[in-house]
Parts: C-alpha cells; sequence; structure tokens
DNA sequence: GGACGTTGTTCCATAAAGTGGAACTATCCT
DNA sequence: AGGATAGTTCCACTTTATGGAACAACGTCC
C-alpha cells in the first residue's frame, strides 16, 4: 500500500465498518473477525469504539448494523446533495460520446428542475439550464418523469400549456404518448418545448426501483437524423442505466438461497 | 470516560468524522483541527485514513464531505431499513398513552404497507397487521398519504371499492374528505374499512417535507367517544410531529444569520 | 437441569504503532 | 514576486494498540 503509515488501527476500524455498512443484513462478531483476519480482543475492541461513536449499533441479539450516523445522515437527505457528484461521470461520458448538451433533471413541484449539466463540443449559444424549470408535458425529461410516476401534473387540469405548434396539448394524446415512453424506455421532445430544439431522456431509477431523475440529451434538430437519434437514445439509456446501477439500482434482482 | 482503552486513534478519527458528517456543508481542514483540538499532524494522518477508506472525500478546495461509504448507504435505502428502529419509541410512547393499537404505514404500490405495529393493552383478538396492505380510500393511513400527495390512487379509476356501508366510493367526495384531512392535519376512518373499527392516522414528514409514513391508531368504534377521539387524534399528532423531527423535518425552518 | 459448546469481553506484558513539533511544500492573495 | 496561509511528510520518543489466554455470558442439547 502506497501511504498507510501511523493509522493501523483506523484502517481495520474502518475496514470492520466497511463490512458492517455494506452488508444486506446484520453482522456478527465472529463473521468480522473471520473476514478481516482480526484477533478476537482486537475487533471487540474496535468495534466497541464504533459504537461508543455512534458508527454502529447492535440489535437485540447483539449482531452490528449501521449506526445513528449513518442513519442521521441518510435521513437528513445526505444521498440527495450528492446525486450530482455520483452522476457527474456518466454525465461527462455521455457529453464526450454525443456532443451535445447533456442535463439531469428530477421532479419539482409541477415541473423537472435542472440539477446538473454538461455543455456541448460545437456549442453556438450555451444556455445554462442548471437550477431551471422546465414543464413536464413538453419535455423528454418530464415525460420520463410522468411516465414512470416520477412527477404528476396538477390534479383537475383540463388542458396543457402550447409552447409551439408541436407541443401535446390533450391529456389523453399525453396517456398515449407516455405509454411510448414506457415501452421505449426512453422519451424525445421534437420541437415541443422549443421551435428547432429536440431533446431525448432515460430514467435513472434508484435502489427500490423508483425513478429520481431523468437524463437527458439536448440538440439542434438540424443536426440530427433519425439514425444519430437512434444512436443517442441507445448511450443515453446506456448511462443512464450506469447511474442507476450505481445509485442501487438491480435490475429484476433475484435472490438466490443462501 | 468508563471504557476507552486501547483506542484512542479510533475515538479521534470517529469524532473527526462525526464532524464531518453532522457538518450542514464541507468542513475545512483547520476547522477541524481546531474543534477537535488535535496536532495539524494527527488530523493530516487520521483524515487521509478516513479519505482512503471512503468515509470522508474532498471537494475541488479540498474541504471534506461525507464519503461514499455514507453515500451509498443513503442511495441503497438504508433509512428506510432503519424507520421501524427509529419510529419505535414513538409508537410505544402513543401506545402506552392510548391503550390503542397502533401502526406505521408506508405507500407501496396503490395500497399502504404496514411496517410497524404496538398492540394494544386491552385487546380482545390481535389481529397483527404487520406486512399486510390496506386499501388507501377507505383507511386512516390510506388518506393520509393520499392527502398529502406520498400515494396515489391507480390512473383511470372510475370507482372506488365499497368495504362497508360507510365506505367512501366516489372520487369527488374522496377528494372533498382529503381537503379536510389537509385541514386537519390528521385522517379518520369510521367503518369504513372495516365494520366495528375505528382508525385515525396522521403525517409523518422527512427533511424535506414530503410525508413518508402515516402514524394510526386504532379502536374498536365502541370504545370511542367524541372526545376520547379528540384526546387520541391530539396525542397521535404530537407523536407523528416529534418522529418526523427525528427524521429531520423541521417544520417552516428558519434560517439565522450565523 | 447440568455440562458443554459457542460467543464475546477483560487482562496484561510486549513492542509496534501513533504522536506532535519542526521542516518542508503547495496554494492563495496582494 | 513575496509573504502569509494551509496542508503534508519526517523522525525520535513513548504512549497506545496488540493478541494470546483467562474469564464471563449465553444457549442448547441430552
Amino acid at each position: 500500500m502506497s501511504n498507510s503509515n501511523g493509522t493501523q488501527a483506523v484502517d481495520r476500524a474502518a475496514r470492520l465498518l466497511s463490512e458492517v455498512v455494506h452488508a444486506s443484513s446484520p453482522v456478527t462478531f465472529t463473521e468480522l473477525t473471520a473476514t478481516c483476519g482480526l484477533a478476537k480482543s482486537t475487533t471487540s475492541r474496535l468495534m466497541l469504539a464504533l459504537e461508543r461513536n455512534g458508527l454502529v449499533r447492535r440489535d437485540d441479539h447483539g449482531r452490528f448494523l449501521p449506526g445513528e450516523m449513518f442513519v442521521g445522515f441518510a435521513w437528513r437527505g445526505g444521498a440527495d446533495a450528492s446525486l450530482v457528484a455520483v452522476a457527474r461521470p456518466f454525465l461527462d461520458r455521455l457529453g464526450k460520446a454525443t456532443g451535445e448538451t447533456i442535463n439531469l433533471g428530477v421532479a419539482s413541484g409541477f415541473a423537472v428542475e435542472q440539477v446538473a449539466q454538461v455543455d456541448c463540443a460545437h456549442l453556438i449559444r450555451g444556455t445554462n439550464w442548471t437550477g431551471l424549470s422546465v414543464p413536464l408535458h413538453c419535455s423528454a425529461q418530464g415525460k420520463v418523469l410522468l411516465a414512470y410516476g416520477a412527477a404528476h401534473l396538477p390534479p383537475r387540469l383540463e388542458r396543457l400549456e402550447r409552447r409551439t405548434e408541436k407541443t401535446i396539448t390533450s391529456l389523453v394524446s399525453l396517456r398515449v404518448e407516455l405509454a411510448g415512453v414506457r415501452a421505449r424506455g426512453y422519451a424525445v421532445s421534437d420541437e415541443e418545448l422549443q421551435p428547432g430544439l429536440i431533446a431525448l431522456a432515460a430514467p435513472v431509477y434508484r435502489y427500490d426501483g423508483t425513478v429520481v431523475a431523468a437524463l437527458s440529451v439536448s440538440a439542434l434538430a438540424s443536426r440530427v437524423t433519425r439514425d444519430s437519434l437512434n444512436t443517442i437514445a441507445r448511450r443515453c439509456v446506456a448511462e443512464a442505466a450506469g447511474l442507476s446501477s450505481a445509485l442501487g439500482y438491480r435490475p429484476r434482482a433475484r435472490k438466490f438461497a443462501p
């Protein structure tokens, strides 16, 4: 190891902690000593220290679980704050592959909020969408969030705002469109939000199969052919799947008997 | 301290980690040395060890943030698994105060899933609801989840299933009922799910104001008067608020200048 | 219910690992 | 450029972690 001087105890404690946190079920003392190859006494001392500091806690049977520090962090929404950090590499890769503008959006109220952006290579006039909200019914991201139940239209809505002449304005047509999105696995907004702008978006899932964000590629409509759109779609869906997997999503996970 | 033998390094590291995780914004190296009163060299070594083990990471400015281990835990839904553990004391207290059966339910599909239960003192025949699903429209918990947007009825639904003669079966009446729930801050199901059974539920919020669960009190209708129902409602709402607060919810939080 | 196997904690001599001051390097600010 | 601030590496010193063994606490199996 390159530089592990004067931190044996901390490294060992971290190793133990890692075992507990990454395990899917409570971990026993004996499993820990075995996995980490430590003496019982050492394991005991370190685990007591971790427990004393709220890093692990013990269930009724004395098995170890992640402690208050982890649980508190998770409940305080620590994950949300780091969505962008986790997503960054995937956005970058998608940007490199397509050369277009990449955005990550989440549902916020009755709109899509952009939380991260990668600017395209051959950009004419860069709009920074970060922090902006776009409508649900006429953006690719919005359609994804609607289609997978991550966003909802305001109740009792009769008509959808017309943004361009291609905008879908009837609830019935939108419902059909959303079914298509679910069937294809991605959504397209072809000049429905802004004339000359085409965008494509794919869903990002988290551990429990819920869609939490939409990953989109936006380009000038004039620059995109049917073929290149297919290529972009494939890349975009792939990166969205990669990000989902980084967020703990395991598509149709199957449990095997132990 | 009672028993802190042979763990100085781990304790110090945990202290540093705690500072980073509980801080609301990235923490600088200097702040850490100051707060924990450690030598620069010690702090540096310990923080490098924590970083190497994925417990903290550093932003562009070298400031410390909770690391992959925390973020991963949060994204994998670690919080959900511990909802029951966090909630237990609140359920117990509510059970003691009312002497009735207490349940905690979350939205799951188009129903309410019971994740925890405390049985009532003067129980005639104990039904264990844990793991069971109850409908959204005729249970107190379901009404709460619907009213606060934590659950949604299946789309294109025309009519609601009639469970008893008091069940609300029209969408319009239900919409009115839900407005009432939001106004009162709690929901009641008076023999709408099962004859002879009355239940009351209050919303549980998390850090971002989203409702994540419903806390309910169920009793035999014959045993409840208008007065006692009011008392129960007050206790139930209070415990739900306590739990919300434990989950990081701060009602209309106000930030003061530092 | 008593004796054993299993599991986890405490004790203690040993030496290995952590400590902090100082020297050194990187970075920022004017 | 030059000085201040922030952070890392070095190294002699000794405090602190280590692991074997004894001990304590449960479960559980006849």
